[in-house]
DNA sequence: CCTCTAGATTTTGGATCCAATCGGTGTCAG
DNA sequence: CTGACACCGATTGGATCCAAAATCTAGAGG
Protein backbone atom coordinates (compact mmCIF):
# COMPACT_ATOMS: atom_id res chain seq x y z
CA UNK A 1 0.00 0.00 0.00
CA UNK A 2 2.95 2.24 0.52
CA UNK A 3 3.97 2.38 -3.15
CA UNK A 4 1.06 4.58 -4.14
CA UNK A 5 3.05 5.95 -7.00
CA UNK A 6 5.39 3.34 -8.34
CA UNK A 7 5.02 3.76 -12.06
CA UNK A 8 3.44 7.20 -12.05
CA UNK A 9 6.25 9.56 -11.04
CA UNK A 10 5.07 11.77 -13.85
CA UNK A 11 2.07 13.71 -15.12
CA UNK A 12 1.06 15.73 -12.12
CA UNK A 13 0.76 15.71 -8.39
CA UNK A 14 0.55 12.76 -6.09
CA UNK A 15 -2.02 14.69 -4.13
CA UNK A 16 -1.66 16.28 -0.74
CA UNK A 17 -4.73 14.40 0.44
CA UNK A 18 -3.02 11.14 -0.38
CA UNK A 19 0.08 12.18 1.51
CA UNK A 20 -2.11 13.24 4.40
CA UNK A 21 -3.89 9.89 4.34
CA UNK A 22 -0.56 8.08 4.39
CA UNK A 23 0.76 10.04 7.35
CA UNK A 24 -2.57 9.87 9.15
CA UNK A 25 -2.50 6.11 9.01
CA UNK A 26 1.12 6.05 10.07
CA UNK A 27 0.37 8.14 13.14
CA UNK A 28 -2.91 6.52 14.11
CA UNK A 29 -1.43 3.11 13.37
CA UNK A 30 1.42 3.74 15.77
CA UNK A 31 4.34 3.69 13.35
CA UNK A 32 4.93 7.32 14.20
CA UNK A 33 4.99 7.98 17.92
CA UNK A 34 4.60 11.19 19.94
CA UNK A 35 7.78 13.19 19.77
CA UNK A 36 8.83 11.73 16.43
CA UNK A 37 10.01 14.27 13.94
CA UNK A 38 8.59 14.18 10.43
CA UNK A 39 11.05 15.24 7.73
CA UNK A 40 9.42 16.58 4.61
CA UNK A 41 11.92 15.22 2.13
CA UNK A 42 11.86 11.79 3.68
CA UNK A 43 8.13 11.22 3.21
CA UNK A 44 8.23 13.03 -0.13
CA UNK A 45 10.81 10.61 -1.41
CA UNK A 46 9.04 7.61 0.05
CA UNK A 47 5.82 8.54 -1.70
CA UNK A 48 7.40 9.74 -4.92
CA UNK A 49 6.09 13.25 -4.52
CA UNK A 50 7.74 16.60 -4.12
CA UNK A 51 8.02 18.30 -0.77
CA UNK A 52 5.20 20.71 -1.47
CA UNK A 53 2.22 18.37 -1.05
CA UNK A 54 3.95 17.03 2.04
CA UNK A 55 4.00 20.50 3.50
CA UNK A 56 0.32 20.92 2.78
CA UNK A 57 -0.46 17.50 4.18
CA UNK A 58 1.36 18.33 7.40
CA UNK A 59 -0.75 21.43 7.74
CA UNK A 60 -3.93 19.46 7.17
CA UNK A 61 -2.88 17.02 9.85
CA UNK A 62 -2.15 19.89 12.17
CA UNK A 63 -5.81 20.88 11.84
CA UNK A 64 -6.70 17.36 12.90
CA UNK A 65 -4.46 17.44 15.94
CA UNK A 66 -2.10 14.83 14.54
CA UNK A 67 0.99 16.98 14.10
CA UNK A 68 2.39 20.19 15.49
CA UNK A 69 4.53 22.78 13.77
CA UNK A 70 7.30 25.13 14.80
CA UNK A 71 8.75 27.61 12.36
CA UNK A 72 12.03 26.41 10.85
CA UNK A 73 12.01 23.44 13.17
CA UNK A 74 9.64 21.23 11.33
CA UNK A 75 6.75 18.99 12.23
CA UNK A 76 6.48 16.54 15.10
CA UNK A 77 3.86 14.22 16.47
CA UNK A 78 2.67 16.03 19.60
CA UNK A 79 3.62 14.52 22.92
CA UNK A 80 1.07 14.96 25.69
CA UNK A 81 1.83 14.98 29.39
CA UNK A 82 -0.24 12.77 31.69
CA UNK A 83 -2.09 15.83 32.89
CA UNK A 84 -2.81 16.94 29.35
CA UNK A 85 -4.25 13.54 28.50
CA UNK A 86 -6.35 13.76 31.65
CA UNK A 87 -7.74 17.11 30.55
CA UNK A 88 -8.42 15.81 27.04
CA UNK A 89 -10.49 13.06 28.60
CA UNK A 90 -12.34 15.65 30.66
CA UNK A 91 -13.04 17.50 27.43
CA UNK A 92 -14.34 14.31 25.86
CA UNK A 93 -16.50 13.77 28.93
CA UNK A 94 -18.21 17.05 28.24
CA UNK A 95 -18.25 17.19 24.44
CA UNK A 96 -19.11 13.69 23.36
CA UNK A 97 -22.37 13.46 25.27
CA UNK A 98 -23.37 16.61 23.43
CA UNK A 99 -22.45 15.00 20.12
CA UNK A 100 -24.44 11.93 21.05
CA UNK A 101 -27.49 14.02 21.95
CA UNK A 102 -27.26 15.79 18.61
CA UNK A 103 -26.82 12.52 16.79
CA UNK A 104 -29.48 10.40 18.47
CA UNK A 105 -32.60 11.74 16.73
CA UNK A 106 -30.98 11.25 13.33
CA UNK A 107 -30.15 7.58 13.79
CA UNK A 108 -32.53 5.06 12.28
CA UNK A 109 -32.91 1.27 12.34
CA UNK A 110 -30.06 0.84 9.87
CA UNK A 111 -27.59 2.57 12.13
CA UNK A 112 -28.93 0.73 15.17
CA UNK A 113 -28.34 -2.60 13.46
CA UNK A 114 -24.89 -1.55 12.35
CA UNK A 115 -24.03 -0.49 15.89
CA UNK A 116 -25.17 -3.79 17.33
CA UNK A 117 -23.11 -5.59 14.74
CA UNK A 118 -19.97 -3.62 15.52
CA UNK A 119 -20.45 -4.14 19.24
CA UNK A 120 -20.81 -7.84 18.62
CA UNK A 121 -17.58 -7.82 16.66
CA UNK A 122 -15.85 -6.09 19.57
CA UNK A 123 -17.02 -8.77 21.96
CA UNK A 124 -15.97 -11.56 19.63
CA UNK A 125 -12.63 -9.97 18.96
CA UNK A 126 -9.47 -11.26 20.56
CA UNK A 127 -6.85 -9.03 18.96
CA UNK A 128 -5.96 -6.13 21.20
CA UNK A 129 -4.77 -4.12 18.23
CA UNK A 130 -8.10 -4.51 16.46
CA UNK A 131 -9.92 -3.42 19.58
CA UNK A 132 -8.66 0.12 19.18
CA UNK A 133 -10.21 0.55 15.75
CA UNK A 134 -13.42 -1.23 16.61
CA UNK A 135 -13.96 0.82 19.73
CA UNK A 136 -13.43 3.97 17.74
CA UNK A 137 -15.77 2.74 15.06
CA UNK A 138 -18.48 2.04 17.62
CA UNK A 139 -18.33 5.47 19.19
CA UNK A 140 -18.02 7.33 15.91
CA UNK A 141 -21.03 5.45 14.62
CA UNK A 142 -23.07 6.66 17.57
CA UNK A 143 -22.07 10.20 16.59
CA UNK A 144 -22.66 9.70 12.90
CA UNK A 145 -25.99 11.50 13.01
CA UNK A 146 -24.37 14.67 14.32
CA UNK A 147 -23.93 16.96 11.38
CA UNK A 148 -22.39 19.84 13.32
CA UNK A 149 -18.92 20.17 11.88
CA UNK A 150 -17.34 22.33 14.61
CA UNK A 151 -18.38 19.67 17.11
CA UNK A 152 -17.39 16.59 15.16
CA UNK A 153 -14.03 17.94 14.10
CA UNK A 154 -13.24 18.72 17.73
CA UNK A 155 -14.26 15.26 18.83
CA UNK A 156 -12.09 13.75 16.13
CA UNK A 157 -9.15 15.87 17.24
CA UNK A 158 -9.52 14.67 20.81
CA UNK A 159 -9.52 11.04 19.73
CA UNK A 160 -6.59 11.62 17.41
CA UNK A 161 -4.40 13.35 19.94
CA UNK A 162 -4.81 10.58 22.50
CA UNK A 163 -4.69 7.63 20.11
CA UNK A 164 -1.16 6.63 21.07
CA UNK A 165 -1.94 6.62 24.78
CA UNK A 166 -5.15 4.68 24.22
CA UNK A 167 -3.12 2.07 22.41
CA UNK A 168 -0.58 1.83 25.20
CA UNK A 169 -3.37 1.61 27.73
CA UNK A 170 -5.22 -1.15 25.90
CA UNK A 171 -2.03 -3.15 25.45
CA UNK A 172 -1.41 -2.77 29.15
CA UNK A 173 -4.81 -3.10 30.76
CA UNK A 174 -5.41 -6.20 28.74
CA UNK A 175 -8.62 -8.10 28.79
CA UNK A 176 -9.76 -7.40 32.32
CA UNK A 177 -11.09 -3.98 31.44
CA UNK A 178 -12.79 -5.23 28.29
CA UNK A 179 -15.69 -6.66 30.22
CA UNK A 180 -16.46 -3.28 31.80
CA UNK A 181 -16.11 -1.50 28.48
CA UNK A 182 -18.49 -3.87 26.77
CA UNK A 183 -21.09 -3.53 29.51
CA UNK A 184 -20.95 0.20 29.16
CA UNK A 185 -21.19 -0.06 25.39
CA UNK A 186 -24.29 -2.18 25.77
CA UNK A 187 -25.87 0.46 27.98
CA UNK A 188 -25.04 3.16 25.45
CA UNK A 189 -26.32 1.04 22.61
CA UNK A 190 -29.55 0.45 24.46
CA UNK A 191 -30.04 4.16 25.11
CA UNK A 192 -29.38 4.88 21.45
CA UNK A 193 -31.96 2.35 20.28
CA UNK A 194 -34.47 3.73 22.77
CA UNK A 195 -33.55 7.21 21.57
CA UNK A 196 -33.10 8.25 25.18
CA UNK A 197 -30.71 11.19 25.02
CA UNK A 198 -30.53 11.65 28.80
CA UNK A 199 -29.50 8.07 29.41
CA UNK A 200 -27.13 8.22 26.49
CA UNK A 201 -25.37 11.28 27.85
CA UNK A 202 -25.23 9.77 31.31
CA UNK A 203 -23.82 6.41 30.27
CA UNK A 204 -21.40 7.89 27.77
CA UNK A 205 -20.13 10.46 30.25
CA UNK A 206 -19.62 7.76 32.84
CA UNK A 207 -17.90 5.54 30.31
CA UNK A 208 -15.36 8.20 29.44
CA UNK A 209 -14.93 9.30 33.05
CA UNK A 210 -14.21 5.81 34.26
CA UNK A 211 -11.72 5.30 31.47
CA UNK A 212 -10.01 8.53 32.43
CA UNK A 213 -9.77 7.51 36.07
CA UNK A 214 -8.44 4.07 35.18
CA UNK A 215 -5.90 5.68 32.92
CA UNK A 216 -4.76 8.02 35.66
CA UNK A 217 -3.79 4.96 37.71
CA UNK A 218 -1.42 3.78 34.97
CA UNK A 219 1.39 6.30 34.61
CA UNK A 220 3.47 3.69 32.83
CA UNK A 221 1.38 4.40 29.72
CA UNK A 222 3.48 7.52 29.28
CA UNK A 223 6.77 5.61 29.68
CA UNK B 1 -2.04 48.39 8.71
CA UNK B 2 -2.64 46.59 5.48
CA UNK B 3 0.76 47.37 3.97
CA UNK B 4 2.63 45.03 6.23
CA UNK B 5 5.40 44.78 3.75
CA UNK B 6 5.85 48.21 2.21
CA UNK B 7 9.59 48.65 2.06
CA UNK B 8 10.61 45.02 2.43
CA UNK B 9 9.38 43.45 -0.80
CA UNK B 10 12.81 41.96 -1.20
CA UNK B 11 15.36 39.63 0.38
CA UNK B 12 13.23 36.61 1.06
CA UNK B 13 9.76 35.52 1.97
CA UNK B 14 7.11 37.72 3.40
CA UNK B 15 6.37 34.94 5.82
CA UNK B 16 3.36 32.72 5.98
CA UNK B 17 2.83 33.75 9.59
CA UNK B 18 2.54 37.35 8.50
CA UNK B 19 0.04 36.45 5.81
CA UNK B 20 -1.87 34.43 8.37
CA UNK B 21 -1.87 37.36 10.77
CA UNK B 22 -3.19 39.64 8.05
CA UNK B 23 -6.03 37.32 7.11
CA UNK B 24 -6.79 36.56 10.73
CA UNK B 25 -7.30 40.21 11.45
CA UNK B 26 -9.36 40.63 8.31
CA UNK B 27 -11.70 37.82 9.32
CA UNK B 28 -11.93 38.62 13.02
CA UNK B 29 -12.23 42.31 12.18
CA UNK B 30 -15.22 41.66 9.97
CA UNK B 31 -13.79 42.70 6.61
CA UNK B 32 -14.16 39.12 5.48
CA UNK B 33 -17.56 37.67 6.21
CA UNK B 34 -18.82 34.08 6.38
CA UNK B 35 -19.25 32.71 2.89
CA UNK B 36 -16.63 35.02 1.38
CA UNK B 37 -14.21 33.33 -0.91
CA UNK B 38 -10.49 33.96 -0.41
CA UNK B 39 -8.50 33.98 -3.63
CA UNK B 40 -4.85 33.10 -3.17
CA UNK B 41 -3.48 35.37 -5.83
CA UNK B 42 -5.49 38.33 -4.63
CA UNK B 43 -4.05 38.35 -1.11
CA UNK B 44 -0.63 37.36 -2.44
CA UNK B 45 -0.57 40.42 -4.67
CA UNK B 46 -1.94 42.69 -1.95
CA UNK B 47 0.81 41.62 0.44
CA UNK B 48 3.57 41.45 -2.13
CA UNK B 49 4.16 37.76 -1.59
CA UNK B 50 3.86 34.75 -3.79
CA UNK B 51 0.92 32.41 -3.58
CA UNK B 52 2.81 29.78 -1.65
CA UNK B 53 2.89 31.43 1.78
CA UNK B 54 -0.75 32.32 1.24
CA UNK B 55 -1.56 28.67 0.79
CA UNK B 56 0.27 27.82 3.98
CA UNK B 57 -1.42 30.66 5.82
CA UNK B 58 -4.84 29.44 4.73
CA UNK B 59 -4.02 26.04 6.10
CA UNK B 60 -2.89 27.55 9.40
CA UNK B 61 -6.13 29.47 9.64
CA UNK B 62 -8.05 26.31 8.89
CA UNK B 63 -6.53 24.83 12.04
CA UNK B 64 -7.87 27.85 13.91
CA UNK B 65 -11.37 27.45 12.54
CA UNK B 66 -11.18 30.66 10.55
CA UNK B 67 -11.29 29.20 7.04
CA UNK B 68 -12.46 26.03 5.39
CA UNK B 69 -11.00 24.27 2.40
CA UNK B 70 -12.39 22.23 -0.44
CA UNK B 71 -10.09 20.60 -2.97
CA UNK B 72 -9.81 22.60 -6.18
CA UNK B 73 -12.50 24.95 -4.95
CA UNK B 74 -10.43 27.12 -2.69
CA UNK B 75 -10.84 28.63 0.74
CA UNK B 76 -13.88 30.30 2.24
CA UNK B 77 -14.82 31.81 5.55
CA UNK B 78 -17.12 29.18 7.06
CA UNK B 79 -20.78 30.05 7.30
CA UNK B 80 -22.60 28.61 10.29
CA UNK B 81 -26.31 27.91 10.49
CA UNK B 82 -28.24 29.20 13.52
CA UNK B 83 -28.33 25.70 14.90
CA UNK B 84 -24.59 25.28 14.43
CA UNK B 85 -23.94 28.49 16.34
CA UNK B 86 -26.26 27.25 19.05
CA UNK B 87 -24.27 24.05 19.34
CA UNK B 88 -20.99 25.95 19.39
CA UNK B 89 -22.31 27.91 22.34
CA UNK B 90 -23.27 24.66 24.04
CA UNK B 91 -19.72 23.47 23.46
CA UNK B 92 -18.40 26.68 25.01
CA UNK B 93 -20.75 26.16 27.95
CA UNK B 94 -19.05 22.87 28.65
CA UNK B 95 -15.45 23.56 27.68
CA UNK B 96 -14.75 27.03 29.00
CA UNK B 97 -15.65 26.29 32.61
CA UNK B 98 -13.09 23.51 32.37
CA UNK B 99 -10.50 25.93 31.04
CA UNK B 100 -11.32 28.34 33.84
CA UNK B 101 -10.92 25.65 36.47
CA UNK B 102 -7.55 24.71 35.02
CA UNK B 103 -6.51 28.34 34.88
CA UNK B 104 -7.67 29.56 38.28
CA UNK B 105 -4.89 28.15 40.48
CA UNK B 106 -2.25 29.63 38.19
CA UNK B 107 -3.53 33.20 38.33
CA UNK B 108 -1.83 35.57 40.75
CA UNK B 109 -2.39 39.13 41.97
CA UNK B 110 -0.97 40.56 38.75
CA UNK B 111 -3.53 38.80 36.60
CA UNK B 112 -6.30 39.68 39.05
CA UNK B 113 -5.43 43.35 38.79
CA UNK B 114 -5.22 43.14 35.03
CA UNK B 115 -8.61 41.49 34.88
CA UNK B 116 -10.19 44.16 37.04
CA UNK B 117 -8.65 46.81 34.85
CA UNK B 118 -9.99 45.25 31.65
CA UNK B 119 -13.43 44.86 33.15
CA UNK B 120 -13.36 48.51 34.17
CA UNK B 121 -12.45 49.44 30.61
CA UNK B 122 -15.40 47.42 29.35
CA UNK B 123 -17.75 49.28 31.64
CA UNK B 124 -16.32 52.67 30.69
CA UNK B 125 -16.40 51.81 27.01
CA UNK B 126 -19.06 53.23 24.72
CA UNK B 127 -17.91 51.86 21.37
CA UNK B 128 -19.82 48.72 20.43
CA UNK B 129 -17.04 47.62 18.12
CA UNK B 130 -14.46 47.85 20.91
CA UNK B 131 -16.70 45.82 23.17
CA UNK B 132 -16.11 42.71 21.10
CA UNK B 133 -12.35 42.80 21.60
CA UNK B 134 -12.52 43.80 25.24
CA UNK B 135 -14.96 41.04 26.09
CA UNK B 136 -12.72 38.54 24.37
CA UNK B 137 -9.71 39.94 26.19
CA UNK B 138 -11.45 39.59 29.54
CA UNK B 139 -12.40 35.98 29.04
CA UNK B 140 -9.10 34.97 27.52
CA UNK B 141 -7.31 36.54 30.46
CA UNK B 142 -9.32 34.40 32.84
CA UNK B 143 -8.09 31.39 30.87
CA UNK B 144 -4.52 32.59 30.60
CA UNK B 145 -3.35 30.27 33.37
CA UNK B 146 -4.54 27.22 31.48
CA UNK B 147 -1.51 25.73 29.81
CA UNK B 148 -3.31 22.80 28.21
CA UNK B 149 -2.89 23.35 24.51
CA UNK B 150 -5.57 20.96 23.23
CA UNK B 151 -8.07 22.78 25.43
CA UNK B 152 -7.04 26.34 24.69
CA UNK B 153 -6.79 25.82 20.96
CA UNK B 154 -10.30 24.41 20.96
CA UNK B 155 -11.64 27.32 22.96
CA UNK B 156 -9.97 29.72 20.56
CA UNK B 157 -11.51 27.91 17.61
CA UNK B 158 -14.96 28.23 19.11
CA UNK B 159 -14.55 31.96 19.65
CA UNK B 160 -13.14 32.39 16.17
CA UNK B 161 -15.86 30.53 14.37
CA UNK B 162 -18.62 32.56 16.00
CA UNK B 163 -16.89 35.95 15.94
CA UNK B 164 -19.00 37.28 13.08
CA UNK B 165 -22.26 36.34 14.75
CA UNK B 166 -21.11 37.80 18.05
CA UNK B 167 -20.44 41.05 16.26
CA UNK B 168 -23.84 41.08 14.62
CA UNK B 169 -25.45 40.29 17.95
CA UNK B 170 -23.65 43.03 19.82
CA UNK B 171 -24.48 45.58 17.15
CA UNK B 172 -28.08 44.51 17.40
CA UNK B 173 -28.68 43.91 21.09
CA UNK B 174 -27.13 47.24 21.84
CA UNK B 175 -26.54 48.52 25.31
CA UNK B 176 -29.41 46.88 27.12
CA UNK B 177 -27.60 43.56 27.40
CA UNK B 178 -24.38 45.19 28.48
CA UNK B 179 -25.59 45.66 32.03
CA UNK B 180 -26.28 41.95 32.38
CA UNK B 181 -22.96 41.00 30.82
CA UNK B 182 -21.05 43.27 33.16
CA UNK B 183 -22.82 41.92 36.22
CA UNK B 184 -21.91 38.42 35.17
CA UNK B 185 -18.33 39.46 34.50
CA UNK B 186 -18.14 40.89 38.00
CA UNK B 187 -19.33 37.62 39.45
CA UNK B 188 -16.75 35.71 37.44
CA UNK B 189 -14.03 38.16 38.40
CA UNK B 190 -14.94 37.80 42.05
CA UNK B 191 -14.80 34.01 41.85
CA UNK B 192 -11.41 34.23 40.14
CA UNK B 193 -9.99 36.49 42.83
CA UNK B 194 -11.37 34.20 45.54
CA UNK B 195 -9.93 31.26 43.58
CA UNK B 196 -13.30 29.54 43.84
CA UNK B 197 -13.35 27.16 40.91
CA UNK B 198 -16.88 25.91 41.58
CA UNK B 199 -18.35 29.40 41.57
CA UNK B 200 -16.28 30.29 38.57
CA UNK B 201 -17.55 27.34 36.57
CA UNK B 202 -21.11 28.04 37.65
CA UNK B 203 -21.09 31.73 36.78
CA UNK B 204 -19.21 31.27 33.54
CA UNK B 205 -21.48 28.45 32.41
CA UNK B 206 -24.53 30.55 33.17
CA UNK B 207 -23.00 33.53 31.42
CA UNK B 208 -22.49 31.59 28.22
CA UNK B 209 -25.81 29.81 28.47
CA UNK B 210 -27.75 33.04 28.89
CA UNK B 211 -25.93 34.54 25.95
CA UNK B 212 -26.81 31.50 23.86
CA UNK B 213 -30.48 31.73 24.76
CA UNK B 214 -30.57 35.46 24.06
CA UNK B 215 -28.91 34.80 20.74
CA UNK B 216 -31.45 32.15 19.82
CA UNK B 217 -34.16 34.80 20.11
CA UNK B 218 -32.48 36.94 17.44
CA UNK B 219 -32.53 35.05 14.14
CA UNK B 220 -31.88 38.31 12.31
CA UNK B 221 -28.24 37.95 13.36
CA UNK B 222 -27.92 35.43 10.56
CA UNK B 223 -29.31 37.79 7.96
C1' DC C 1 -37.00 31.77 -24.79
C1' DC C 2 -34.83 28.37 -22.17
C1' DT C 3 -31.39 24.62 -21.69
C1' DC C 4 -27.63 21.94 -22.38
C1' DT C 5 -23.10 21.63 -23.95
C1' DA C 6 -18.45 22.90 -25.38
C1' DG C 7 -14.70 26.01 -25.23
C1' DA C 8 -12.11 29.71 -22.81
C1' DT C 9 -10.75 31.88 -18.61
C1' DT C 10 -9.83 31.79 -13.95
C1' DT C 11 -8.05 29.55 -9.99
C1' DT C 12 -6.07 25.98 -7.42
C1' DG C 13 -2.46 22.05 -7.06
C1' DG C 14 2.33 20.36 -7.92
C1' DA C 15 7.43 20.32 -9.29
C1' DT C 16 11.83 22.44 -9.25
C1' DC C 17 15.14 25.72 -7.83
C1' DC C 18 16.97 29.19 -4.54
C1' DA C 19 17.40 31.61 0.05
C1' DA C 20 17.37 31.66 5.06
C1' DT C 21 17.54 29.46 9.41
C1' DC C 22 18.74 25.76 12.67
C1' DG C 23 21.94 22.10 14.67
C1' DG C 24 26.12 20.07 15.23
C1' DT C 25 31.06 20.02 15.11
C1' DG C 26 35.58 21.61 15.31
C1' DT C 27 38.85 24.97 16.63
C1' DC C 28 40.94 28.54 19.23
C1' DA C 29 41.46 31.37 23.32
C1' DG C 30 41.46 31.60 28.27
C1' DC D 1 40.78 21.14 30.11
C1' DT D 2 36.68 23.90 29.39
C1' DG D 3 33.82 27.26 27.16
C1' DA D 4 32.63 30.30 23.45
C1' DC D 5 32.60 31.34 18.62
C1' DA D 6 32.51 30.34 13.84
C1' DC D 7 31.79 27.49 10.10
C1' DC D 8 29.37 23.76 7.51
C1' DG D 9 25.78 20.41 6.53
C1' DA D 10 20.90 19.56 6.91
C1' DT D 11 16.23 21.11 6.76
C1' DT D 12 12.62 24.21 6.30
C1' DG D 13 10.48 28.45 3.88
C1' DG D 14 9.65 31.07 -0.47
C1' DA D 15 9.46 32.21 -5.61
C1' DT D 16 8.54 30.94 -10.25
C1' DC D 17 6.80 28.02 -13.76
C1' DC D 18 3.63 24.41 -15.40
C1' DA D 19 -0.53 21.15 -15.23
C1' DA D 20 -5.26 20.14 -13.98
C1' DA D 21 -9.67 21.11 -12.24
C1' DA D 22 -13.53 24.27 -11.78
C1' DT D 23 -16.20 28.15 -13.10
C1' DC D 24 -17.94 31.30 -16.48
C1' DT D 25 -19.50 32.40 -20.96
C1' DA D 26 -21.19 31.92 -25.37
C1' DG D 27 -23.38 29.39 -28.89
C1' DA D 28 -26.25 25.84 -30.85
C1' DG D 29 -30.32 23.17 -30.58
C1' DG D 30 -34.85 22.14 -28.86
Amino acid sequence: MSETSGTTANSTGIGSTRVAAYLREAILGGELKPGDRIRQEEVAERLGASRLPVREALRMLEAEGLTEHEAHKGARVPRLSPHEVDVVYRMRERLEPLALAESLPQLGPDEHAQLAEVQQRIEDNEDLEKFLDLDREFHMLTYSGCQIDPLMSNVTRLWNSTQHYRRAFVALGGRSRMWVVNSEHRLILDAVVRRDADDGERFLGGHIRRTRIELSHHPEVFG
